[in-house]
DNA sequence: GAACTGTTCAAGTGATACTTTGAATAACGG
DNA sequence: CCGTTATTCAAAGTATCACTTGAACAGTTC
C-alpha cells in the first residue's frame, strides 16, 4: 500500500514525543515543571547538570511541543506547555511503578525506608481539611509554596522545619505533602515530627496531582496578580 | 548529595518506559493492539514488518512491562498489560496533536482529504443509540468487532460494506467507527456512504475510547465465554 | 517427526545521544 | 554605550545504541 509510507510518518511523529520523555534528565526536567515554571539555571542546578546541558534538553522538550518559554529580563522561564503534559507525565510514571518490578527497589533505593512515614490519599485530606482536624504543611523550597499550595497550608520547607516544629500543635494530626510520590521532602519531614512526638503522614502524591484534581488552591496573593496579567 | 546517583537511577528507570513507546513501530503496535490481542504474525503484517523483527519490538515493550502475552497452540498472542497503557498511548496522540504542528500535516497526509467526513461524538453518539434514531457500523475486521464492539453495532469491514450499502436504512442516520481517531476505515466508509447518498457520519475517536470512557460494549458470544473461562 | 509459529543469536548498518567547550547573543543597570 | 548576567548556539568529542536481517533453535500440534 502507499500508505504505508504516510503512516509510517505519523507514527514516527506520534513517537517523537515518547523520545523527548525517554531520557533521565529530561523526565526529571517535566518533574520539576510540574510544580510551576523555572529558570535555565535554576533547572540546572535541580537536577545536576551544566547550564548548557540543561538548555539543550530544554530546548529539545521545546522543540516536540512539551514545554513553552517566557522571557523576563535576563532570565528564560520555562513550563509544561499545558496540564496535560503534567498528566501525561504522572501517567507515565504510575504505569512505570505498576508494572515495572525494578522501579520499586529503585524507589525504595532513593526514598530510603519508608516504614514508619505513613500516607494519607489526597481525597480523605481534602475531607478532613473541610473538618479542621488538620495542620497541612507545604514543605516545599519557600517559592515553590508562594506559587501555588493547598489551601490553608502553611509553608515549611524542610530547612525551617526544625525551628517551626515546636510551634506545631501536639493535639491535631499534621500531614506533609511536597512535589510528588517520589519526593523525599515530605518523607524527610514526617521522620523528623514524629521523632520529637507529633502525630505526623505524608500526602501519597503532591502538589500537582492536587491541583490538577482540582482540590482547592491558592496563591501568593502577588502572583495571584502578574498571573492575572499575564492572562 | 549522595542520592543524585539514586534519583538518576529512578528517573531513568521513568525514562526507559517513554523510550519504549519512542518508536514508530512500537507506537503502531500498541495502537493495534489497543483493539485487543493478537499473534506475532498477525502484527508483523499489520506494520509491515519481518516476524523477526516485530518479534523484537514486541519482545522490547514486554520487557518494559507494556505488554503481556499468552501462548494458545503455535501462536503466541500480545496484549496491552493494562487499559492504563492504552490510555497512556491515548494521552500520548493527543498532546502530540496538540502541540506539534507538523503532525496535523501528517496526519492529513495520511488521512487524506476530510471534508466532507463530518464527525460526532462518542457522547453524542452515545445518546443517539439510546434514542434509537441511528445505525452503528463497525468498520473493522470481523475478527475486532468479534472481540469488542460497541453495543447494537453491525459488524461491516470495508470490503463488505459496498454490498452491505444496500440494505441500509435511507431514513436514518449511519454512524461508522473503527479503530481510532487516526484509522482511515470510517473515513473511507463515509465517503462510500455518502457517494450512495446516504447520511453517514464517523465516531471522531475509535472503539478502544469508547470501551475505556465505560459506554456500552458487548462482544461476541464465544469470546464472551472463552474471556470468562481465563478469568 | 513434520509443519508451523515464534524466539534468539550474531552480525551488519548506520546513525544517534549526550556532554562539554568556547563563542555569540540578548537584556539590563548604570 | 559598556560591563554584567543569563541563555543559546555551533562544533567537536565520546560513547554507544537502535534497527533490521537471516539462520538456527524451540515449543506445539497433527
Amino acid at each position: 500500500m502507499a500508505d504505508r509510507e504516510a503512516k509510517d510518518s505519523l507514527f514516527g511523529a506520534f513517537a517523537s514525543v515518547a523520545k523527548a520523555l525517554g531520557n533521565g534528565h529530561r523526565a526529571e526536567i517535566v518533574d520539576v515543571l510540574a510544580q510551576g515554571e523555572r529558570s535555565v539555571e535554576d533547572l540546572a542546578g535541580e537536577i545536576g547538570q551544566s547550564v548548557a546541558n540543561t538548555s539543550h534538553h530544554l530546548r529539545l522538550l521545546a522543540d516536540v511541543g512539551l514545554l513553552q518559554t517566557r522571557r523576563s529580563g535576563t532570565h528564560v522561564f520555562y513550563r509544561l506547555a499545558s496540564d496535560r503534559v503534567g498528566e501525561l507525565w504522572s501517567a507515565l510514571r504510575d504505569i512505570a511503578v505498576e508494572h515495572v518490578a525494578e522501579i520499586k527497589v529503585l524507589a525504595g533505593d532513593y526514598l530510603g525506608d519508608r516504614d514508619g512515614v505513613e500516607q494519607i490519599t489526597a481525597t480523605e485530606l481534602a475531607a478532613r481539611i473541610e473538618k479542621g482536624r488538620v495542620v497541612v504543611l507545604d514543605v516545599r523550597p519557600g517559592d515553590e509554596y508562594a506559587a501555588g499550595h493547598i489551601t490553608g497550608a502553611r509553608s515549611a520547607p524542610l530547612e525551617m522545619l526544625p525551628d517551626l516544629a515546636g510551634s506545631l500543635p501536639r493535639s491535631r494530626e499534621i500531614v506533609a505533602y511536597c512535589r510528588g510520590p517520589y519526593c523525599v521532602y515530605a518523607d524527610d519531614a514526617v521522620r523528623l515530627l514524629r521523632k520529637r512526638g507529633l502525630r505526623a503522614r505524608r500526602l501519597d502524591t503532591g502538589y500537582p496531582e492536587w491541583r490538577r484534581a482540582h482540590l482547592p488552591t491558592e496563591m501568593d496573593p502577588q502572583r495571584a496578580e502578574a498571573a492575572h496579567r499575564g492572562r
